[in-house]
RNA sequence: UGCGGAAUUGUGUAAUGGUAGCACCUACGACUCUGACUCGUAUUGUCUAGGUUCAAAUCCUAGUUCCGCAGCCA
């Protein structure tokens, strides 16, 4: 499926450089800040840098982007690791950017010696006005022209930690009138007096992006550093600091349009609101669109993979309905998760003419198109349990489920006709009575009704908690700072249903489906199931009349 | 209104001067031991206005709209 999505321009520049002898081997990286949890905009990412490389024989590269000590932990570094393998990629190498760090400085030492690198004082205030604004151009720092030697000087002392955080910043010396904001002198580093999660406290100064990534890629041989289309009018900036940095190797930064899906928030900033703030149970709450939260919401790699491949890569800004995703998994999902019974709503159905204390095993398959997938045996007697909205006393035309006088079968079982109902005082139903018929036995030559029931015999009923999630957001708010206000209050909804014993036996992660109702995976931390890829299939509005 | 980008059906994405295709969504139908699944059918599209050409989504000109950039974040 995947290896069906056309080239894409990304591709193509590629297959030019190639062609034009400009590189004769391709490498590409994923460079994850390690600030929070991967979520599947990360993985369209993931999903292009990984086969982008594997398409032209190269490798991927996992790095990462640690260059700020005050938003990083290594709280997430083996969390984004497992996600990547989950997700079925492999990187060639791990590598930290932070591991640059010697060379990051010595490279700005070089840049200092070239002149086109020096220290400034001005505070971050002054910065921001002597940087002009959009339509003004900005005016050059007093300190632009200070000597080499005294740059050189104050650089070190800037390492040594002899000033304080924020006083000086060393910049690199391009255009302060350039059109383009991110050429007029950009911060190469910093004075952070942090700890960082990997370097410690051995450094006091930390390269700011611009600076350290497109050394990084010169250094570890990427050819192609693929990134979102934010950092398009960066590229020049890129281009300079590999050019002044004399390296032979070039690497070529291209830029895609990132993921965005309706109803769905992507930042990191809200995700992050939405767990501190306790609107989700954590990173991995099936409501997020982190990857963690996906997996325990049903999802397989598999179906992630194969709605990345058919969003495709382009440069215009989409939303891609979240349906296609659902589609993907509901497509997976149906090859390879074993049917099982499940009374969601239960309601007693007593079948009259069915002795007392029998009971009868009957055989249902686990798959109706893989054989392989075995069957198993589950009792029927004499009182079941069926699906409240199966049964309706004044049906509509065209409802062929159960009525009465009206006749079902009972999957893998009997046909079933109802002789009459039992309510309380209020009115409820509370049972409904029937006969069953003893030659229609399930397998063997039997006339056909139109409607199929799921159903649990109260032999086999078992209590299980059941989660049903709907979306977090209702409304296309995407990236709207106002999306707190809509949030639904009602997207986790547990109930009791009744489902089959062997759904005890289910491991975490398992997949199945209740008959008509739904896909379920089965998670520990809700008795023995099961938050849920639901797709409750209700009465349509046509049927009702 | 500086600079950098982008506009193809409701959504995503193809077509690199030659039949506007595919997928999702939606609707309808067939099939069905669940109305699920599967299969079939259908609707809707080249941002606008000019131009070049036998032929334009594609090339040219002018406009419109949308996104990004003024962190010592990435």
């Amino acid at each position: 499926m995947e290896e069906l999505r056309s080239r894409n321009f990304i591709e193509d520049a590629i297959e030019e450089d190639l062609k034009q002898g400009k590189v004769n081997y391709i490498r590409t990286r994923f460079p994850p800040e390690p600030n929070g949890y991967l979520h599947i905009g990360h993985a369209k990412a993931l999903y292009i840098d990984f086969s982008v490389a594997e398409k032209y024989g190269g490798k991927c590269n996992l790095r990462y982007d640690d260059t700020n000590p005050t938003k990083e932990d290594e709280e997430y570094v083996d969390a984004i690791q497992e996600d990547i393998l989950w997700l079925g990629f492999q990187w060639d190498n791990v590598f930290y950017g932070s591991d640059y760090f010697d060379t990051c400085y010595e490279l700005a030492v070089k840049l200092i010696k070239k002149g086109v690198a020096y220290v400034c004082d001005l505070s971050k205030d002054e910065l921001r006005e002597y940087r002009g604004t959009l339509t003004e151009p900005g005016k050059n720092s007093p300190y632009r022209k200070r000597s080499v030697e005294e740059n050189l000087m104050l650089f070190e002392r800037m390492k040594n930690g002899d000033f304080p955080d924020g006083t000086r910043t060393l910049r690199a010396k391009i255009d302060m009138a350039s059109p383009n904001i991110n050429l007029r002198d950009p911060a190469m580093y910093r004075i952070l007096h942090a700890t960082h999660h990997n370097t410690g406290d051995k450094w006091c100064i930390y390269p700011m992006y611009d600076f350290a990534h497109p050394l990084q890629d010169a250094i570890e041989g990427v050819t192609h550093s693929l990134c979102s289309l934010e950092y398009e009018i960066h590229r020049p900036l890129y281009d300079w600091f590999v050019e002044q940095c004399e390296f032979e190797h070039k690497p070529r930064q291209i830029e895609f349009a990132r993921l965005n899906l309706t109803n769905t928030i992507m930042s990191k900033r809200y995700l992050r609101m939405l767990v501190e703030g306790g609107h989700v149970n954590g990173w991995d709450d099936p409501r997020m669109p982190t990857l963690c939260g996906l997996r325990r919401r049903g999802y397989t790699p598999e179906a992630i993979r194969d709605f990345l491949s058919r969003v495709g890569v382009a440069k215009a800004d989409s939303v891609v309905d979240t349906a296609m995703l659902e589609h993907c998994l509901r497509e997976h999902l149906n090859l390879s998760a074993k049917r099982m019974m499940a009374v969601l709503d239960p309601v007693k159905l007593v079948i009259e003419n069915w002795q007392e204390g029998h009971v009868e095993e009957v055989e249902l398959e686990n798959h109706p198109n893989a054989p392989e997938m075995g069957m198993r045996t589950l009792n029927f007697s004499r009182e079941l349990y069926i699906e409240r909205e199966d049964f309706m006393e004044d049906p509509p035309k065209k409802f062929f489920r159960l009525k009465p006088g009206g006749e079902v079968r009972l999957k893998g079982a009997y046909i079933i006709k109802c002789t009459g109902v039992e309510k309380n005082s209020n009115g409820e139903l509370t049972c409904i009575r029937c006969t069953y018929d003893k030659e229609s036995k399930s397998g063997e030559q039997s006339r056909k009704v139109k409607g199929t029931l799921h159903w649990l015999s109260c032999l086999d009923a078992r209590a299980a908690k059941v989660r049903l999630y709907a979306p977090l957001l209702e409304t296309d708010v995407a990236d709207k700072a106002d999306f707190m206000d809509n949030i639904n209050p009602n997207s986790l909804v547990e109930k009791k249903a009744f489902v089959e014993p062997s759904l005890a036996a289910a491991n975490i992660g398992d997949k199945f489906q209740f008959m008509r109702i739904g896909y379920f995976s089965a998670d520990n931390e809700h008795t023995q199931a099961l938050p849920v890829f639901n797709r409750i299939v209700e009465l349509k509005d046509s049927w009702k009349g």
